[in-house]
DNA sequence: AAATAACATTGACAAGCATCAAGTTTTGTT
DNA sequence: AACAAAACTTGATGCTTGTCAATGTTATTT
């Protein structure tokens, strides 16, 4: 398994969106240089506070990234999925992790240097690009969950994520499998565990889905775009 | 008043922090492409759902970011000031604006078209250095904002909007002159004016602070930190 | 298959913050 | 200077959501 992945490091790199444009040579570069990280589930990555040094490039596996708390009612932010890459926007900033990084299963990462990126940028302004519009994604996901956490109540915040996983607009019944446990989506909507729990029992009796362990089937899409409270 | 702004606009270019190291003739270029934009207090520049068509950035006066909400408890995400950009992520994403733009004093800004800014970007590794740095900023405060809003009490956010004043983190004692109208910040820290008004009775009457009008006199920075609800 | 741990649900309760309403102060305008 | 409008404060009240605790359910491990 390990040497699986090591031996095609090369070719891995050239399938992530973000380094699907380099030359040959800026790939064969790139592979000489990062470093390959496992794992294990439960494992911390990074902590919050820590100093930056690269940023990563999930292979295989699960790495959340969340607020701490003291009580250990942590925030979920996200949940990184193989093929994305985050950390990125450190590489800018000289400044510490304003969040914490975790495997939540057993995982395989890349481990790029900063200095490593920031020579391949100062080159090709073609990678440049494409990192603006990763990042710039990232900062349009996080204006959408804000304001999801600032304007709406709890059960607008479910049903916008149910919606969020419709797989077309237009469809008004479909099947969504939740990403994740639910407390983490709850977490990720900023909701206890019991809330959440509560708000789907509340949309089950409304007739609007219907829920069995971490499938939900949406009934009536219009009806779910309609609740006010 | 007007011709004033005009005949610098391509020094006034070249002081922003993010052109300032292009080449004179970049500089030129790009004044040519700008166009002028004057707005009167109250002034929408752009509505939530509408479709970008470059970027700005403000010359003079004062523009805010902001949710809209239908019964007007709008939700302000950032007020920007003279000399900073903002809806530069928006070039590479093709997707409309998920906030609204509204100038609260009458204001002057330079409207950079998207294709220019992209043209610009595809020769100078630079700038796109620079534009990587700022909205890696951008993307910094906002899971800041997040974080704030999510794991923290009313009194907290508060008490750490003053720390963020400071003009130093080892002196104890400083004023603050809020950036805005009390409802403003309130409405920035995802408080409602009636609860950041008496957070600052609460605080003043624990000796922490003292307030006169837009004025804040932070007594003991100390005492702030160890706020824990 | 049994045992254990992790996850999820339900109820009772409390707290924090928003809302509404009324009054006061500040700001800006004619 | 006087007025109007906006901003701010204060109090009373209620809703939403979190907290705590107990129980039920699903995974995982051996």
């Amino acid at each position: 398994m390990r040497e699986l992945v090591c031996q095609d490091r090369q070719g891995a790199l050239a399938k992530l969106p973000l380094f699907r444009a380099l030359t040959p040579e800026e790939t064969k570069y790139l592979a000489g240089q990062v470093r390959e990280l496992r794992l294990d589930k439960g494992e911390i990555l990074f902590n919050k506070g820590d100093i930056p040094h690269g940023f990563y490039v999930l292979i295989k596996g699960r790495v959340q990234l969340a607020f701490p708390s003291e009580q250990g009612t942590e925030r979920v932010l996200e949940v990184i999925k193989p093929g994305e890459s985050f950390g990125e926007a450190l590489l800018f900033l000289d400044k510490p992790y304003p969040i914490y990084g975790q495997a939540t299963q057993n995982s395989v990462l890349l481990d790029v240097p900063g200095q490593t990126m920031l020579d391949l940028l100062e080159k090709d302004c073609g990678l440049a690009r494409k990192m603006l519009a990763g990042i710039s994604m990232r900062l349009h996901e996080l204006i959408t969950n804000l304001e999801a956490c600032s304007m709406r109540s709890s059960t607008q915040r479910v049903a916008c994520m149910l919606q969020h996983h419709a797989p077309d607009k237009s469809i008004n019944q479909y099947e969504v499998q939740l990403p994740a446990a639910k407390q983490t989506v709850a977490s990720q909507l900023n909701l206890t565990p019991e809330t959440f729990s509560r708000v789907l029992h509340v949309l089950c009796d409304a007739g609007l889905i219907e829920v069995s362990g971490r499938v939900i089937k949406v009934l009536d899409a219009e009806g779910l775009r309609r609740i006010e409270i």
